[in-house]
DNA sequence: GGTTGTATGACAGTCCTGTGACAAATCCAC
DNA sequence: GTGGATTTGTCACAGGACTGTCATACAACC
């Protein structure tokens, strides 16, 4: 699951900026300091990071710079102040991009898409998610169970893609329908369906799955 | 020289932006209309793109995603609006930043720098790739297979280094015909048969192939 | 026990891919 | 230029894989 590490001083804002993120479908985290923000980050790494301008102790742009010195994380400043001065010295330390506050979620959520976009085309190593002993890698549209390659369908590939990104969360059958199969509507028996092949595949009892569950009345979920 | 493409339909901003990036280091280059830049960018690529989005004839939404169908380059949106909407849009149908009018080119700059650091990761070619026995050496143009050189074609071989350059990601069909053949659109069967024409060549059983492999409904991969 | 929600096997239609044939385009030596 | 060889793109088709629907069986909840 994509998780964001948010860096800000101010209580009200953090925790909105928390709020909306996991809503977004982001797994967000908080830090009320530069410092703690920087241990945070190393001993738990986010794939994005989000960060103040102004920080008591240790500034935004120095926060920046010891970021950018472990890390090829992609960085988002978030300021209040709409200063060309500012804006050139946090891209100059380091950052990927600077918006200024109030932000719109949507806005923010679109920014740190097209920011994973170019970092995607651009790595070569081919990311690789793991839940449990299965290894999703999306771009190499390969899943491996336990090391062994596992064939799967293409709609079975993007199922499991789809719950795999956003891992223990439920997803309801409409939200896959439309994920995955790009229905608006449509009967939700088909999900089932898929789920259970999925299932065949990559569960050691499909009878009795322990990743790939269901929530009755709710929808399924990928659980580590 | 770092080469930035403008496309923008007022003159007077259009000319502004260019002698602003002249003066900043970059060559600078214009087209009034969304056709016209397309046109440009195909026959002399720039290293960036600057568009706006109320463009005569083709929009600038649809400029965007012309521009990304064929090109990986770095695109700025320079627009009058701000409205998250429109900043969300854009960046979905492509885009990798979004500035308003009027830019202070200090910043403008700054973000282009951004996106190139950003960008710098994976522009290093690869002088010669190892796939399990085959040798491929894009600048020689030469591909050897257990040390014995290979006979290919130049559509053979250059389909052959797209997928070598992207070793273990699949690449549609479409997005072959893009980068191999430069078609904005075309049949797919197309790539087919080169794969086909390919694994008589490289692959010791082309009925079961190891490396060139077909992941159905996505594309081809080239795997070690 | 009744009701609701979920799993699964069978099946027909659809979609996808590989391939051989062929014509147009290109290359190349003379 | 000419003629032949090579390369390229198009097409049609066959076989196989995949998908979505349905009916039925099963499980969970009240």
């Amino acid at each position: 699951m994509t998780a964001v590490l948010v860096i800000e001083d101010d209580d009200r804002i953090r925790l909105a900026l928390l709020l909306a993120l996991e809503e977004e479908g982001y797994a967000a985290r908080g830090a009320a300091t530069a410092e703690e923000g920087l241990r945070l980050q190393r001993s738990e790494p986010a794939d994005y990071v989000l960060v103040d301008l102004m920080l008591p102790g240790l500034n935004g742009f120095e926060c920046i710079r010891q970021l950018r010195r472990d890390d090829d994380v992609p960085i988002v400043v978030v300021s209040a102040r709409d200063d060309t001065h500012d804006i050139v010295a946090a891209l100059e330390a380091g950052a990927d991009d600077y918006v200024v506050k109030p932000v719109a979620i949507k806005e923010l959520s679109a920014r740190l898409r097209a920011l994973r976009r170019r970092a995607r085309a651009l790595t070569a190593p081919v990311p690789v998610q793991v839940i449990g002993d299965l290894e999703i890698s999306p771009d190499a549209g390969e899943v491996r169970r336990a090391g062994q390659p596992v064939p799967l369908t293409r709609t079975e590939f993007r199922l499991l893609c789809e719950l795999a990104e956003h891992a223990g969360r439920v997803l309801s059958r409409q939200q896959l329908l439309q994920r995955v199969w790009g229905y608006d509507t449509g009967d939700e028996r088909l999900v089932d369906v898929h789920v259970g092949r999925l299932r065949q595949k990559i569960e050691a009892e499909p009878g009795n799955p322990r990743h790939l569950v269901t929530l009755r009345g709710l929808g399924y979920k990928l659980q580590r």
